[in-house]
DNA sequence: TTTGAAATGATATGATGTATCATCAGGTTT
DNA sequence: AAACCTGATGATACATCATATCATTTCAAA
């Protein structure tokens, strides 16, 4: 059994256990994501929906399933870039924590590494100093990756 | 003189520290965001210049302007409302540090706190163990504010 | 097998952002 | 002052991202 149909498996279980269902379409956008292995926007997933399995997936479709998806917790937007990418720990047993991604602004390859609790109990203490509350904490910060930090240099 | 002026007066300094110019239409940019108080969307900006100085700015000028404002380090972009917000420190001469945003998703509120050194050692320090290289830091948060948590309640 | 809720399709449109070439304004040189 | 250069702005078109709305399909439960 492949990772991705590993990975495929889990994200099913998970949904069930919610009382939701990975639809066949939903199942093609969330592994169109994974197979990627990138972020993708929402019109690049259209595209590959159509020459990967030939089904014409309308860009409203999309969104939902996009939607729905990040409600799932099985996707992210990252809305430093305006596209989308999977979970990358939706086979993990562990608690997924606060997710942190890191973004090439050359290349535009994303890492997600999780923060450690000290570091998010600081910054939420921080927002409540402030007179503001955390809504579903997600951090994205704009880096060059090692490869595009030489290539530039 | 009002604080906007101050504002505005340092902002002409620092710009010609530079060598840059802060023409009219981009004292006009600037000055909408400041006195807005509110983060606002580019074409927000273009209706704001019309009705307020009964000029027409084109949205590719706004865009323009903006993009001349962040380098200046006047305006940041908030990426996870798609709006631009005047810099809370133009008039602070301490050194702005890294500045967070926290964002009300209810209200649209948004205020800038600067982050602990620190924390911003931590992240950054998770940030270069993944092989990536912080480019501008910046940090955005989905939040509630204290007046949008209590009437949600 | 009906039927009701959830998912998807179709269509239109709004919102955000950029590419490109033309024109204008303000200094500098002569 | 006139010519000239550069940076700023205008005009136009278009690309990209996202949502509103109503119609149709699917699928499981009654």
């Amino acid at each position: 059994m492949s990772n991705l149909d590993k990975i495929m498996d889990r994200a099913e279980d998970s949904c069930r256990a919610h009382g939701a269902r990975l639809t066949n379409k939903r199942k093609q956008v969330l592994s169109g994501l994974l197979k990627s292995e990138k972020a993708m926007s929402a019109y690049e997933l259209v595209d590959f929906c159509r020459d990967e399995y030939g089904e014409s997936l309308p860009p409203m479709s999309v969104y939902r399933i996009l939607e729905f998806l990040q409600q799932e917790s099985l996707v992210h937007k990252l809305s430093l870039a305006n596209k989308y990418i999977a979970c990358a720990h939706i086979a993990c047993d562990h608690d997924h924590g606060v997710p942190q991604f890191l973004i090439c602004s050359h290349c535009q390859r994303v890492e997600e590494i999780t923060i450690n609790q000290a570091t998010i109990d600081t910054l939420k203490q921080n927002v409540e100093s402030a007179g503001f509350h955390l809504v579903s904490p997600q951090l994205e910060m704009n880096c060059l990756c090692d490869r595009c930090k030489d290539s530039t240099v």
